[in-house]
RNA sequence: UGGCCCAUGGUGUAAUGGUAACACACCGGUUUUUGGUGCCGUUAUUCUAGGUUCGAGUCCUAGUGGGCCAACCA
């Protein structure tokens, strides 16, 4: 409803000079095109976020296009897994596609390109077009089979497709420019031989069109009007549009639209990796868990630590698109989840490392049942009850013996309050024989209840702890999380591995106190635990043992100053 | 015979030739029955040097710095 003006990103940009010269609304389309060899990750949200954003924004269709192209890499589990990700993430795409669907449509294409002499095949070793293929600052020279005839091509290419050759023997290469400065331009190789079972077209082909010849002819197909992806994508373009070009040509009468593609840079986050080949290290050397694991940086892992989709959502808008190299600093994404869970998740209390703590003057056995808000954010989050009695856990660390007047906490003499209870003052301790604290004796002044009204209740007191009562506490098990790195930028460094720097203390699990009201707490359900932070209930939760993954802590002031 | 891309506070992103703005982070204050939240405030001669212009972060040139490209990967 507002009418502030929204600076366009430049990808918008480019689409409204589109429009503004004549591009119909209707022709827009864009695609999201995973390979499925792994799991998406955060670094692919920024990616998802621009195309479906865009798709939302113009109200254009969004494809889902599996670039699958590689057997040799390529599962369905990793379909399965990239849809549910997408999905949870509440994007919806128009169409389902798979490159390996337009297989023969490509083939027949290059066949067309052989016709017109702009491809043959090649009969050497890897090595020697390797080779023969230069270095950026020399040119490359011509493959001896490059003249052969249109015929010999057609025959040999049909035989590559029979299985009448050997993997390696032959390729399919468009025929360009071997001095080009780019070296993509230099004859690149359009097919391989490659006697592997695909996921979906099982053994039906013996030749795989290799990533330039398939991404853009699939983007035409679908009629995609603007292919977005990474700069490193960048040299692509050019041999992108020779390869459309060609087909535009004879084709244009079907497909009237010639996608084009732009590049952005890709997202990087501080303390994180975000290579599928590193992240796979991570899972086979038994570092995590698997590729859900609460400490990765995969949807999956961010899901299962409890993250949100309109937190991930909102971490991606806020990150915004632009050709520059850039890390992120993960206190974004953290604060973004923070955000969140402020105002959507409901408050709880638990006790993480407990000591005993004894109302003295309070009955023996007595009960009584005290009323917490659920959410001081959400009016309609209602409250709950929780259990009060003599005897309490509270916080190791929010008690000391002695304590100067920054210190807001119990100690000896001093009032604080039970966070929706009484106040109470710190009278002695017990210690065990090796003088640690085992029990803290406490008196508590029955006219302070909260809520209650009285003069006593309204008293300041510096300091507000979180408590469960022994009695009706229920035990769960907390896994709070640290980064998995100790380095800002682990992949960075050119002479250390960035198993190197691996936090050895990245898992911490914890024997806790919670209130009885978690008991019936669902799988994945979200609770800010008072003073601590945001926890998310795991998978491994049980109706006999509770287990909750550690989100993010709270902004902690204090902790900063210790 | 190398080519291409990029450069704005600590980190990101805006400013579309006309007062450098927003978010995070940081530091300080304030409110608070969460040391949370909220609210207020501090933090930049836009990589350098020339040029065009009444006026340049923006356009041009050169330099400097960073990134990408030599898989039968995507």
């Amino acid at each position: 409803m507002s009418e502030e003006k929204k600076s366009l990103n430049f990808l918008e940009q480019i689409i409204e000079e589109d429009l503004a010269n004549g591009m119909s609304k209707k022709a827009l389309r864009f695609r999201f095109p995973p390979e499925p060899n792994g799991y998406l990750h955060i670094g692919h949200t920024k990616a998802i976020g621009i195309s479906f954003g865009l798709g939302e924004r113009y109200n254009a269709p969004v494809n889902l296009r599996f670039d699958d192209t590689n057997p040799v890499k390529e599962e369905q589990e990793y379909v399965d897994a990239i849809k549910e990700d997408i999905s949870w993430l509440g994007y919806k795409w128009a169409n389902e596609c798979y490159s390996s669907d337009y297989f023969k449509q490509l083939y027949d294409w290059a066949v067309m390109l052989i016709k017109n002499g702009m491809a043959y095949v090649d009969s050497q070793t890897s090595e020697e077009i390797a080779t023969q293929k230069g270095t950026p600052t020399q040119a490359g020279v011509n493959s001896p089979f490059r003249d052969r005839t249109v015929e010999e091509n057609l025959d040999l290419f049909k035989k590559m497709k029979d299985g009448l050759f050997k993997e390696g023997e032959h390729v399919l290469r468009a025929k360009i420019d071997m001095s080009s400065p780019n070296m993509l331009m230099r004859d690149p190789i359009m097919y391989r031989i490659l006697f592997k079972e695909h996921h979906r077209t099982g053994n039906d082909w013996n030749i795989y069109p290799m990533y330039d010849w398939t991404h853009g002819e699939s983007d035409y197909i679908e009629q995609i009007s603007h292919s977005l992806c990474s700069l490193e994508f960048k040299p692509h373009r050019e041999l992108y549009n020779w390869f459309r070009d060609a087909v535009y040509e004879i084709s244009k009468a079907d497909l009237p639209l010639a996608p084009k593609q732009r590049e952005f840079s890709r997202l990087n986050l501080s303390y994180t990796i975000m290579s599928k080949r590193k992240l796979m290290r991570l899972v086979d050397e038994g570092i995590v868990s698997g590729w859900d694991d609460p400490r990765m940086p995969t949807i999956s892992g961010l899901r299962r630590r409890g993250y949100t989709p309109a937190s991930i959502r909102s971490f991606v808008k806020t990150v915004g698109v632009s050709k520059r190299e850039n890390v992120i600093d993960v206190a974004l994404l953290e604060f973004k989840i923070r955000e969140d869970l402020n105002k959507t998740a409901n408050r709880a209390m638990a006790v993480l490392n407990p000591v005993k703590l004894v109302i003295t003057n309070y009955p023996e056995d007595q009960e009584e049942i005290l009323l917490a808000e659920n959410n001081p954010e959400d009016e309609s989050a209602s409250s709950r009850n929780v259990p009060f009695s003599r005897e309490l856990y509270i916080e190791r660390e929010d008690f000391k013996e002695e304590a100067n007047r920054k210190f807001f906490r119990l100690s000896l003499g001093k009032e604080v309050r039970l966070k929706n209870a009484y106040i109470i003052k710190g009278e002695s301790v017990v210690k065990d024989n090796e003088g640690s604290i085992t029990e803290i004796h406490c008196t508590y002044d029955p006219l302070s209840k909260s809520g209650s009204g009285t003069e006593e209740s309204k008293r300041k007191v510096k300091g507000t702890l979180h408590w469960v009562s022994i009695k009706h506490a229920k035990k769960a098990e907390v896994r709070a999380y640290d980064r998995l790195f100790s380095d800002e930028a682990p992949d960075s460094h050119k002479d250390k591995d960035f198993m190197e720097f691996l936090n050895p203390n990245s898992l911490e699990i914890i024997e806790a106190y919670v209130e009885p009201s978690l008991q019936n707490a669902k799988v994945g359900d979200r609770f800010q635990f008072q003073r601590l932070g945001y926890f998310a209930v795991d998978n491994d939760s049980t109706a006999e043992k509770l287990v909750f993954n550690k989100t993010v802590g709270l902004r902690d002031i204090w902790a900063k100053k210790q």
